[in-house]
DNA sequence: TCGTTTATTGACTCGTCAATCAACAAAAGA
DNA sequence: TCTTTTGTTGATTGACGAGTCAATAAACGA
């Protein structure tokens, strides 16, 4: 049986399966055995290949992460103008396959996780920077680009939280109009206060 | 020892016990055992009075609900004006209190709670639900009163997901600037879209 | 061919933790 | 006084789960 080669689809399994099961079962509760079952190996295996359960977690963090990144740097290849670009962030960032709900359910997983792994809030970081000075980017001329962009953060956050809770389906159509909706009145309107 | 009467007062500790150790550990992972430490008793006397763990963090939750309820009932009682009641809300909900990192923290957990347990589903979904027909009132003559409240509340719980993460201290007073500082834009904007 | 590396698992260890129980202490009531 | 109610805990149970290990098997390299 034992074909070579297998760590890099093993891993990529036991990470896919990590992803779901965390989604499934709403919480970080979620044992080695589970998810190594979903991903058709034995418990054992898993801790062959990522060291422990925290490393199994990181590594799915990770993908997640990396997956949004690649979906958010497609979008602004396709866009120019940084009004263009602005809205190529909101859609990559409501696209379907971040509001899917085990997706969405790792996410919300993956903060609370931040809260007690350093590795998972150095990562939780570098996203939230990257985020950021991309939006800044968009909006460099202004002189309130940084409130701007800090706020906007904050409604993409917000909109994703309020779809895991939502009990029928998400909506990612919604959630750009609402942020859009905001964002258009932000950018037209003076620079209040 | 055994005063009577005590069931009160454990109970109050116990809450109280359970949000700090949350946000201290950072996560649902609190053992009863450290819960029941902190607030003094053995771990049989927590079982005692609340039948389970998870009804002792639905009481717990309930706790941090019903402090979130009664300080915006507050605010709201001393803002007459639809303008002023908004900004009461905003005040009410980034107050010094609710950015206790504590509480904050035990927020993040409670959403968490609620993909799992449906009594916190309930909870959170009662609080949602006052809170956007809070806002809407405040916005009832508006004809879009119903997305810019969908924002606004997105927005707030947003605001709070950023100051879990930040390592300094929570501003309350940024969170609130940010905030109308959209608001104001919004309000003022044309409708868009 | 034979040792080495990679893949794989079942069985096991060790710790932890929620929940229970038996027992004890003090107040209230009869 | 005696009994019932309330408060309180140490010890125990029972389950579960992360991580380890020894053993097996296939491929590879020399």
């Amino acid at each position: 049986m034992p074909k070579l080669g297998m760590e890099p689809i093993r891993k990529q399994a036991l990470v896919n399966a990590t992803i779901v099961e965390i989604g499934r079962v709403g919480s970080l509760d979620v044992t080695v055995s589970q998810i190594a079952k979903r991903a058709g190996m034995s418990s054992a295996l898993a801790h062959h290949y990522f060291g422990s359960k925290e490393e199994m977690f990181l590594a799915a963090m990770r993908h997640v992460l990396t997956l949004y990144g690649a979906e958010v740097r497609g979008a602004l290849a396709a866009a120019d103008g940084p009004d263009a670009r602005l809205r190529a962030i909101l859609r990559a960032s409501f696209s379907p396959m971040n509001f899917r709900r085990d997706v969405v359910g790792a996410w919300l997983n993956f903060w609370v996780l931040a809260q007690s792994v350093p590795g998972a809030k150095r990562l939780l970081g570098v996203y939230q920077g990257r985020l950021r000075s991309n939006l800044r980017a968009c909006l460099r001329p202004r002189a309130d680009a940084a409130q701007i962009a800090d706020g906007l953060g904050a409604l993409i956050d917000g909109l994703y939280l309020r779809e895991v809770l939502k009990d029928g389906p998400a909506d990612g159509a919604r959630a750009v109009a609402v942020a859009l909706d905001y964002l258009d009145a932000r950018l037209r309107g003076a620079n209040a206060s």
